[in-house]
DNA sequence: CCGGTCCGGATTGTATGCAGATTGAACGCA
DNA sequence: TGCGTTCAATCTGCATACAATCCGGACCGG
């Protein structure tokens, strides 16, 4: 096959990355964060087996630096080898979701506590603009925009608690709860906004405690909403 | 050059195992275990750069499954791309050495309290045989032996704590924190052994709190051990 | 003596070829 | 019809070839 056919995808490398160094521009990178990119916008479904030769081809590159791309997101539980030989994407059963959202009820409200009062004004304006846009636009299709505000909340005590380790563990684990969501998850905007705007409050009054509580308030709620919604 | 060359390694795949299932046997793998071994036994230090000719012909594999076998302990953190191009050993600095202890001891103790009761009986019996058998022995050259008992009383409670996720994120902490201690810390066994001891007391009582305390105990005791050892 | 340029070896990035394993379907036999 | 067998298409595992890039040192001009 002509490995010079067109990539199907209009992905820039980078284009998940929240403030990282930029990744070299290599073929190995353009598949890490395009499969990332497919997965999360469910053009990749939990489960689905992949073929190597038709997504190298899909995503206009060869073999070899298809399979390096999915073994590093083996490495990170993206994708998993299942049983047998080929890489299947990764299928988060409820189970795991509510034992991932237990860890993160344990370190996220440690993180907020510890960013409290660490965080430039700046930055929480930033998020505070982002979920008033949600607020005002119509309630449809923002469900991209919705994903990437709750992301910037999220980071946003993460990588200001001090704690850079804490903050990988956070960002490892919203990975795993993220799938699940795209999965099996309806809208959820109206209680994330209304959570995630406390939380904000609580950072912008440096009130450690408070934070504590509302980042535990909102991930309880979390756990909450999928056992009632999951059938 | 002549691939069927000798691999210079005798190293069983499946070798730090725990209990996990069996890998499916293929260089990538072997590839993946060699370099996770040769990590910790210090023939790989941290900031080595990796040059993939060399170490393929070490392992007796072709660039390929190598290249694939880094590219998936890069997902896990045990290597890195550094800025450059080629593959260096992750460097744990003290910095964040400590942080990833300060991570430990808010998911350890949680975790040590959730399996109190629910470790078998002969799961203890062995760890606490493997470390009488170290007590016994001479206190040289064990320190392979100590670092594999470690594990041992760590996946104790870990993998019984009923959330294989938090199991996952202990798991990962503790590469991160053994690459440190790999490089940088002196013999540290005998306050181990006896504080694990004090652990597998509280877990075999059946006593959460207990166990949480000697954890935490523990936890605390190295980072003190770290701040007064390390120059 | 110093700085710059050019070249060659070393090293990584990527494609491709081939062998072995697997799957599924067609086919024959009871 | 039901079951085992065989064969072909498919797919993965791995090696290797080749291109692109990088690094260091020699050489040349100032």
């Amino acid at each position: 096959m002509d490995q010079a056919g067109e990539a199907v995808l209009g992905i820039e490398p980078g284009v998940t990355d929240a403030g990282e160094a930029a990744a070299p521009s290599n073929l190995v990178n353009l598949v890490y964060t395009s499969v990332t990119a497919m997965i999360r916008r469910r053009q990749l479904r939990g489960g689905h087996s992949i073929v190597e030769a038709k997504l190298a081809a899909q995503l206009g590159v060869s073999r070899t630096p298809l399979r390096e791309g999915l073994q590093r997101l083996e490495g990170e539980g993206l994708v998993v080898k299942g049983g047998g030989r080929s890489f299947v994407v990764r299928h988060v059963d409820l189970g795991e979701y509510l034992q991932s959202l237990k860890v993160r009820e344990i370190l996220e409200p440690e993180a907020a506590e510890a960013a409290c009062g660490h965080i430039p004004e700046a930055e929480i304006a930033a998020v505070r603009r982002e979920i008033a846009g949600l607020q005002a636009g119509s309630t449809m299709l923002h469900t991209d925009a919705h994903w990437q505000s709750d992301d910037a909340l999220h980071e946003l005590f993460a990588r200001n608690s001090g704690n850079d380790v804490l903050a990988q563990m956070i960002r490892r684990l919203r990975v795993t709860t993220r799938l699940f969501e795209i999965a099996r998850l309806q809208d959820r905007v109206a209680p994330d906004l209304r959570e995630h705007a406390q939380i904000l409050d609580a950072l912008e009054s440096h009130d450690g405690k408070a934070a504590r509580k509302a980042v535990q308030a909102h991930i309880r709620s979390l756990q909450r909403f999928a056992l009632a919604t999951v059938r």
